[in-house]
DNA sequence: AGCGTTCGTTTAAACGTTTGCTCAGCGGGA
DNA sequence: TCCCGCTGAGCAAACGTTTAAACGAACGCT
């Protein structure tokens, strides 16, 4: 900057204020300053600029893993949010875990993010709520972390379990198995208690297999359905991975859906419509759940003090095949 | 920092010198420092840091978009590797375009990152070539950028079509239809030029239709079809995401897969093996391919002159159900 | 003629670190 | 005895930018 503002005759301020637009040069001054940084190449330092303005323009995104399409649409949506203003974006992933989240978020701090966009890893235990982030706007995105007063926007997860069990009722099923994960995760335990509301309702038993994520166990559980008088009639499978590792399951044994066992998923896939049969899910609107979130994070830097928004977006059942349900 | 050094009773320096465990500090004095930032939770400005010392410790990766399985999935892997560098990731998309990519690799140069891994999005006009870029250490993966002296890792596209089109050749089919897309990406010519060449070893005809990232249009053209003589009895879809486009409009169409035409793909994806048929792919090694860019990336940082590499790495047909094949 | 305003620009300081140098103390070899 | 080298620690400057204050000039007003 010191070379531009020496080939243009004025003093680093002035190329400053040309850079930023603001007010108080003359319209010649502010030509020379423009032709010197053209002629020089003049890139700035972003992080110079952050580390003496208020400001980074970077936000952080913290999530479990871009592996899952439900996480990686998520962090597409929210990286075209702050595209459009101009932010750049950090990513860091926790692989479900506590410690790296926390870790993760003090990194991200310490680089000075202005704000945060976190898929929290645990359950209530979140250290996301400490004091040490209270400076740090923050939404939470899919889950929520307990007792606190950030921004959240979540999905339905209650509802769209009751959805899809009291589908899967009106088409006979007395039946129905939860497979569900082994780790403690938010939404797979609302889903379940949405599977366990709408079967007390109808005055059913549950069954859950919570090790839907070990295909291999996923295996073996299903494999001993065969031999079982009371064998489940019906699947609601609590996860998008967990509904790929179940079907694979079924596909191996050459367990055939609906008929032998009917199906429903959380969370559609790609390609869930044209498999034979075509595969009934809970649909979550991912793309808007990262854009929304995004949004908020933005208006939280705006207005830090407004009052906490917790939102939460509805799901969809979509009717295909492997339900039951029969289309001309 | 100054609160740390007040309270421990040192100078600033001497707390610098704990933090990034240098020499020449007493046992005593060092226990002093510590007890200081634990009381005073002290976390330091990576910015600052970045500023004043050579490296920001963070990296830029910049490839089309994080909707796409095959590179989110190479997101993952190169985030894996960079946290066990202790370094962060800075992520921004292209949607293959070229002003884009040479926006956003500027962005992330103001931001210092101490180096790029990119997907070029452009066939050949790239500007990551540029001067401008020259002191930026830098790997292109999946795509090169021509004539540049970068480091590079592909796959075999080229091998990979040939061993797809071979295998259905084997199968008896003469007319084989290939599946692109409208816009110019690297991989998909070389796949095409793959085609091309087993093709014509084989003395036959060629036929492509090259808009298979629009649904709407590969329905109409799978459609034309049916009415043909001479309609292909195989096709060869370029990449997942125009195999999920071309398998989606089969379904619609009804057309019994490989009965009434054969069907391969390039790119492997979340259960092509339980669909029925189950899809034949040519897979590529996805996670390799990611893990072994940021290693690249990370040994070129250590040795910035060393000859750049130019890496292919093999890619190997799947063969299931699609392409004719029958198993037990 | 004096004075407050506004415009255009400069100068000085600050952001939170690290680098380079200085300096004091202390022990060992010539 | 003198000088050198090593250890432990502090001081000042620098990284590239922005903020705050200051400054001179031109202007209109009383």
């Amino acid at each position: 900057m010191r070379d531009v503002a020496e080939r243009a005759g004025v003093g680093m301020m002035t190329v400053s204020r040309v850079l930023n637009n603001t007010a108080h040069v003359r319209e010649e001054t502010r030509d020379r300053v423009y032709r010197a940084l053209e002629e020089l190449q003049y890139r700035p330092n972003h992080l110079a600029r952050a580390l003496r303005g208020a400001r980074s323009y970077s936000i952080g995104v913290i999530l479990p893993d871009l592996h899952d399409p439900f996480f990686s649409n998520c962090a597409h949506a929210i990286n075209s949010v702050a595209k459009q203003h101009s932010y750049s974006v950090l990513i860091t992933t926790t692989n479900e875990g506590a410690d790296t989240e926390l870790e993760e978020a003090r990194e991200l701090v310490g680089r000075q993010v202005d704000g945060l966009v976190v898929i929290p890893a645990c359950n209530g235990r979140s250290h996301l709520n400490d004091q040490e982030f209270a400076r740090t706007p923050m939404i939470c995105v899919d889950r929520p972390v307990l007792h606190s007063r950030l921004d959240r926007i979540l999905v339905d997860n209650r509802k769209g379990a009751i959805a899809a069990v009291e589908h899967l009722l009106q088409h006979g099923h007395k039946r129905i198995s939860f497979i569900g994960m082994s780790k403690h995760i938010y939404t797979i335990e609302a889903r379940l208690a949405g599977y366990k509301k709408a079967m007390k309702a109808a005055n059913l038993q549950t069954e859950t297999f919570l090790a839907g994520e070990d295909e291999e166990a996923t295996l073996g559980y299903l494999k001993s359905l065969r031999t079982r008088r009371d064998s489940p009639t019906a699947i609601f499978a609590c996860s998008g991975l967990v509904s790929r590792h179940t079907l694979h399951a079924l596909a191996i044994l050459g367990t055939s859906i609906p008929d032998q066992v009917a199906f429903i998923g959380f969370d559609d896939f790609d390609l869930a419509d044209i498999m034979r049969p075509a595969i009934t899910v809970v649909r979550q609107p991912v793309q808007r759940l990262g854009q929304m979130a995004a949004d908020l994070l933005f208006k939280r830097l705006d207005k830090p003090n407004a009052a906490p928004q917790k939102i939460t977006l509805p799901v969809e059942l979509i009717l295909r095949g492997s339900c039951g349900c029969h289309f001309a």
